[in-house]
DNA sequence: GGATAATTGTTACATTATTACATTAGTTAT
DNA sequence: ATAACTAATGTAATAATGTAACAATTATCC
């Protein structure tokens, strides 16, 4: 876990992914386990769709790719399975893109992360920060708010996007994975 | 403008709604002639259906309470002028809930705001304080990140939803509009 | 009043997500 | 082993949300 990054920023793209990939089927093979489901061969070939980049990809995009490799499966199936990675802190789910893309930190439990999605190469990068927490707290006792869920997005241009193009669109280094 | 709210928190349940209806009509007038744009009896309309609460309403809802007026519109129609209203900072949209609620602050121009939405009542604040744009300008600043689009949203359970109905579900009273 | 731009209409379709029920594959207890 | 049980996946249909392309209408300007 946590090659790659200076911080937790942006992952380089010229970073060895296949890390990131291993280390994650490790942690969803713990996480499973430790929650007595099972990770099937479906299960894995979904996540792994997910784990081939730092993108976010839509959930008929894995039925797509999923056909591609011969396995034709139904939306609902993958919406399942969605839901069960989800729960598990495997992946998150990009509300402003309706994607869902792979958690490569750590601290599955943590919730206080602000997803940072770049428009040029598509990479999302989570930050995570304390002091973010401690403000939204603060306001929302003010408030009298009590909170169940938090969607923290920001769109925008990461800098190697920001640096070449003029405008981002770097077409995107396919990564090694 | 900002009758009802002890601070910018959530309006309360018996507060004169119909003036913050009025003042959000007076604010249109002036941004749609500012911008040299019409207010058609169809904006009027389709924004008055969103005015009608604080909470936010789907695009087919619009369509749905339309047909109830006397007015079929196709969907195209109703999101056409769904982003006009969006645009001129006059509606937000939820990404939590694929929906749009009335902004009844004035600083139309103004993004630096959370959405607060409680799943009690349906009702939506906003909050605004410059800690939060601080916090986020420094940590993308550290990040190498150019900001282009803030979505912060919270979903969870307001003051009065809270203290009534143990787990929430207060039947929301319907407001005066 | 005709040119022009703004607004709305019409039709068809694309994308994202869910409901209900059936089937198959593993696990556990006799 | 096998019956009973639970987990996992399949099947079929449909709901909910959002767009594209082009036509018709309405307001504005000269
Ligand atoms: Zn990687
Ligand atoms: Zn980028
Ligand atoms: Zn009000
Ligand atoms: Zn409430």
């Amino acid at each position: 876990m946590c090659n790659k990054r200076s911080n937790n920023a942006f992952p380089t793209p010229g970073h060895n992914h296949k890390q990131c990939l291993n280390d994650a089927i490790d942690k969803a093979r713990k996480v499973f386990s430790l929650r007595k489901l099972r990770l099937t061969p479906l299960r894995e070939q979904i996540y792994r769709q997910i784990l081939t980049s730092h993108d976010a990809i839509g959930a008929y995009d894995i039925l797509d790719r999923m056909r591609r490799q011969g396995r034709e499966i139904a939306p609902i199936t993958a919406y399942r399975i969605l839901d069960l990675l989800h729960d598990m802190g495997l992946i998150h789910r990009l509300e402003l893109q309706n994607a869902y893309y792979a958690c490569y930190r750590d601290h599955e439990d943590d919730k206080n992360f602000i997803a940072l999605i770049c428009r040029g190469c598509g990479t999302i990068a989570e930050l995570v920060d304390r002091k973010v927490s401690r403000v939204f707290e603060a306001l929302e006792k003010e408030a009298g708010f009590t909170e169940e869920k938090r969607v923290l997005e920001v769109q925008g241009l990461c800098r190697s996007c920001r640096d070449s193009r003029k405008g981002g669109n770097s077409e995107k280094e396919p990564l090694n994975a």
